[in-house]
DNA sequence: AAAGGTCTGTTGTATTTACAACGAAAGCAG
DNA sequence: CTGCTTTCGTTGTAAATACAACAGACCTTT
């Protein structure tokens, strides 16, 4: 356990926590490490489950497969990253997707009551602790709000267009660069690349915005 | 404020909590009113938030303008419901949409470093309070995750396929009802309400599924 | 410089969706 | 019961999208 303080010390979840102190909470947080091989499910579809997770070594799928059996990957899961938060409230049903080890894994469990119930002792960090988990689902809601008012756009055209007015009002000017090129923005809109690309041209031969690579500025009208 | 403990009871954030003690949290919390007459904007897009609301009268709207002026309505928050729990991070940017009172409206604004840091004289629902609003975003960004991967199926077909499946896996039954008229249904999935009825028509011709009105029966091939 | 790979834009066609319109069924009010 | 409203399924047409295929630009490697 002791070899991955640093590694936790890089996450979301310890963020501004030093590793002495991570290695007392993990105590006080019951924390566990299991490992899984490639190819193996660490959650399936139906199960409870009572824990935070980190990924410290490895990948994970989450996927889904429908009535019909058909397969869905949801999201990839890398070192450092948490997951589960969204399943942890008591009465809400079960897991709805299948999590998948596609490399060989090493997964850290910390039990959620502990997490927020203050203890007796009162880890001078645990508040800390209590906000990082606040902030990273915040900020995970956040993004999926975001994420879900482009894609409910209808067309292709609307999806970009509320996409890049986004990331102009963020960056706070109207020419700004994005992390994705065009495949990944494609999936992240859930749309056609190459259509996607077609509307691209569309839209800068109406003077509506121009684009060089992942530099794009937007043009009044 | 005194008259708003009935309803703050009810709600998901003081959930388990009585009513006066309510009232004794308010304090702790550090608790404000607003109101809002119609038409008048409770937040706009760039603001920072430092707080937690709660809406205990009126309608709001949550919308967005893009940067070519068309407008958008994400969501509507009704009486009880709690919003911004998304956007009190810090650092992490400003509002990305307006708030907008569309009947007469009565704000709670709960400082949201209150509630995060156990107060010295630790109330005994503080902890409570905590578990509450995690519970609360867990849930919703349950939900988002859940809406996400309806919507990121390319097609009408796949939307209400997955959803539907997912529907069944809830009720532990190919036989459930769901939540949704037709429209609601539509709007969910963020496709054509008439193409998705056309596309609900010919799954049962197909043999995939059953349905009268809400109740629908899904069949294995 | 040449070869191989990836990324991007473009085009044509088959498929799917959006939109408008309408009639039947169901629900509600007087 | 009658008339009014809402919901739902259906259809036809215009518009948009998916898919496949390909060429040029840009990388990297040798």
């Amino acid at each position: 356990m002791k070899k991955y303080a640093a590694l936790l010390k890089r996450t979301k979840l310890f963020s501004g926590v030093g590793e002495n102190d991570i290695l007392s909470m993990l105590h006080c947080l019951n924390a566990q490490v299991r490992e899984y091989n490639k190819g193996e499910y660490a959650f399936r579809q139906g199960e409870y489950i009572r824990s935070l997770m980190i990924l410290a070594v490895g990948r994970l799928h989450i996927q889904k497969e429908d009535y019909w059996g058909n397969l869905n990957i949801l999201n990839e899961i890398r070192p450092g990253e948490m997951f589960g938060e969204a399943y942890i409230v008591p009465n809400s049903g079960t897991l709805m997707n299948d999590v998948v080890a596609i490399e060989e894994s090493v997964v850290l469990f910390f039990d959620i009551d502990r997490i927020l119930t203050v203890c007796p002792s009162a880890c001078p960090f645990h508040t800390q602790l209590i906000k990082n988990i606040f902030y990273t689902i915040s900020d995970k809601n956040k993004s999926l709000v975001q994420k879900i008012s482009y894609m409910s756009q209808r067309s292709t055209r609307e999806k970009l267009l509320s996409y890049l007015s986004d990331e102009a009002k963020r960056h706070n000017s109207n020419s700004f660069s994005i992390p994705f090129n065009r495949q990944q923005l494609a999936d992240f809109l859930s749309v056609d690349r190459s259509a996607m690309s077609n509307e691209l041209s569309k839209l800068r031969n109406e003077g509506m915005l121009d684009f060089h690579k992942n530099e794009f500025t937007l043009r009044e009208l």
